[in-house]
DNA sequence: TTTAATTTTCAGAAAGTTTTGAAAATTAAA
DNA sequence: TTTAATTTTCAAAACTTTCTGAAAATTAAA
């Protein structure tokens, strides 16, 4: 396996991976590509390489850098922007995990808030609900608690948080 | 906000964050039903409730209980089956993550295992290459290792891991 | 200023996923 | 055995997401 059929295997795998994740096809190949390269590319090289169209590659080029992912960088006597990605994997990791709890956890907990707060309980169904509503609550709490100390990067607190989940 | 519509809410929310999880809508909207309901219920009930088809509830059942989420019981002098989901969170969060690691790091894992195999290095993009294959090996490998004592449930274990994933 | 390079946008097309509904298969009661 | 209830399957339809390509907007060199 030469270097170029490897790059092509980890982006396609990048990408299902991504898919998988809810982040796009597009997107994950990109950030994969850009892990890849030892210099920072531009859109034409990014749909030379992934063989796709201009309006796609920017599309995704933005939205990783809306999550944070990639930066843009201007080169002295070149017109064209260049792209190049955080490849610490643990910062990446903290980025998204930033990222999807922002997006994700937070509309989940809005509604268990509202949820635990309404005065049901006639019914088996009603005791049911709030029960459930209620020991869901608590453990996303602590699981966003985790995940809120992991994007700050600070460890002893995610242990803790942690330990408190497991237990 | 009465029963109905709290439900309502609550099935919609689980099946919008499931959506986002690579876990189909109604997957995710069916186990949200049986989780607050009381009692299990008949495909014909998961049908009248998340006016689905039958077709639909019973491809999805079909998958919740692959995923060990959902299990099947039947009742004296009744012909139909009935469904209940396993309503620990702890539990759903360990079933989860061991099926998802089966299903998706498995994958990624072996991608990476050749990868950090190959002889490349000659030119600035080979050693790239390589360092980061080896990069997100290590990590991926440290990931697996949490999630998998996590899915055993030895709590030990996984803070261990972490704690090594943290450093 | 023009002009040319580059980036962005977005409507429509393509691709992918989910859902339906009805027919086929299975199961168990009569 | 029938017969009827129930579950399963799957082709086609509906829906959703992603992608394309060309036109519009922006940027900066001439």
């Amino acid at each position: 396996m030469d270097l170029e059929q490897a790059k092509y295997r980890f982006i396609q795998e990048w990408g299902v991976l991504g898919s998988q994740w809810g982040i796009n096809r597009a997107m994950a190949q990109i950030q994969a590509l850009l892990l890849l390269s030892p210099k920072s590319l531009t859109t034409d090289e990014i749909m030379e390489e992934l063989k796709m169209s201009r309006g796609n590659a920017n599309m995704n080029v933005r939205a990783l850098i809306d999550w944070g992912l990639v930066f843009k960088e201007y080169k002295p006597g070149e017109r064209k922007e260049f792209f190049y990605t955080e490849k610490d994997v643990w910062k990446i990791t903290k980025q998204v995990a930033a990222e999807r709890r922002k997006r994700e956890i937070l509309p989940v907990k809005q509604m268990l808030n509202e949820m635990v707060e309404l005065d049901l309980g006639k019914s088996e169904e009603e005791k049911e609900f709030m029960k459930i509503s209620k020991e869901f609550k608590g453990f996303v709490d602590k699981m966003d608690g985790a995940l809120e100390s992991m994007s700050r990067g600070d460890k002893t607190w995610f242990m803790k948080v942690m330990m408190k989940l497991l237990s």
